[in-house]
DNA sequence: CTATTTAGCGTATCTGATACGCAGTAAGGA
DNA sequence: TCCTTACTGCGTATCAGATACGCTAAATAG
């Protein structure tokens, strides 16, 4: 068994003899998570401010974890909450709809958990939840195990490039909004029409000049795509199923 | 405009007075991405080692670019090597596949790609000529403009998402395989068959025992996906364009 | 009671980003 | 032509962060 998935799931056995630790495993992966969140932002995540947070010395911490990078993958963890109960008596699609948004807000509460490197496939507690919820949904649509695992990975993939993209994105926004609200213009001025003529001609019906709600159009424009690819999966559903 | 944008374009004016400057801000990104390329990690890239590969002092790299930061942001547009000529005469489903699988294939050259922050919208050159090359794929779809733009973004998000698992996995795959190899048995382990009763349908069914080659794995996984979304689109295009 | 294990932590080392200011180079302008 | 100004490169310094090392004290096993 990989050791960051032992300390995932707390599988250590407490040791006998020494002192009685002051610090545990839990303490530290939630004062790590109270920094990040207190900054919204992984590079906050000192091995000294945790220590700080939790009014001790920093090498203390190395007694109960072996790095920082194990750290962040408990944290990968810890910070997304397990989901509530999946909705019950509806169909496939509206529960894979519930599931990505659910799953989005959940991260949306620890924006900085996008920038943890994935060290491996979901393998503690909460990721481990998620997983298994959204094959639960697909329960009743006969699709072969295999078949479930493809349709959740893809949702999964898009859902991790909203991730990767919208929260650097709403950074990016929050830091400088006219930079985006000026997109159109930008464009005018560097992109030679020659070169870029789809983007000339999204530049000429103004598209980037309409400057509404970054927030709302960021979700628009998820849910559009997660849209587009529910009919796809639904699709399959009925080639593979109901062309039985 | 913004000045990283200003940066990408090489919009600052040479200076008229002064030594002539022995480095040029396209040494310096490439120097960067030699680095990041030798180590296959953006972490490698420091000023001290950027400035090592290039015979210089690491303060002189501050005359060129204001901090680490922009560097990377040049570092994003830079990596991306310019798209060759979309293929001709195939529609535009065909095109759309062609060109994920070579933005896939021009991002894997650099791994270390998907680790550098997105700043802001698309507005680098070669990055821009990626959005307009998709964009253009959809000129025969008779899809207004905005419609266009709301399916390659999502095709982008999708993108990105492989980017940010597949490449993170493949480093903990090349790391620790048998993690992999043994997600099975791991999961037999931890996961509570009542608490988790999807995924524990799949550890049976010998869902994660099949152990094939993961990069092929992966790129089926990807393209599975992709149809799927693509599957969406078709039945997108056919509403908004046959309906008429 | 002694030996062993363990927790906490002070000190030290190394790496990396970047501020500051000096010296030298090159052009503008009088 | 000469002086002033702008600019490049770089040495030094400072600060922050990760973590190795080893000491002291606490707790248990035998």
């Amino acid at each position: 068994m990989p050791p960051d998935v032992a300390l995932m799931w707390r599988l250590r056995e407490a040791p006998r003899r020494g002192p009685k630790p002051s610090l545990s495993l839990d303490d530290i992966v939630r004062a790590a998570i109270e920094v990040a969140d207190a900054d919204n932002d992984l590079g906050a995540v000192s091995m000294a401010r945790v220590a700080e947070r939790l009014g001790n010395s920093t090498m203390a911490l190395y007694r109960h974890v072996k790095s920082k990078d194990d750290l962040l993958v408990l944290m990968s963890d810890a910070a997304i909450e397990r989901p509530d109960p999946m909705p019950e008596g509806v169909d496939w699609r509206t529960g894979l709809t519930f599931w990505a948004d659910n799953v989005l807000a959940a991260i949306r509460k620890h924006r900085w958990y996008a920038k943890i490197p994935i060290s491996g496939p979901p393998a503690g507690p909460n990721n481990l939840a998620w997983f298994d919820a959204a094959l639960g949904l697909l329960n009743d649509t006969g699709l072969p195990e295999e078949a479930k695992v493809g349709v959740v990975m893809g949702l999964i993939t898009y859902v991790q490039g909203e991730v990767r993209m919208a929260f650097d994105l709403a950074a990016g926004y929050d830091q400088n909004p006219a930079a985006f609200q000026q997109f159109g213009a930008t464009l005018r001025q560097v992109a030679d029409p020659r070169q870029y003529p789809a983007v000339a001609r999204l530049v000429d019906a103004g598209i980037f000049d309409e400057v509404g709600n970054f927030e709302d159009e960021s979700e628009q424009d998820f849910d559009f795509g997660l849209q587009l690819y529910l009919d796809g999966v639904a699709a399959f559903i009925d080639r593979v199923c109901q062309g039985k």
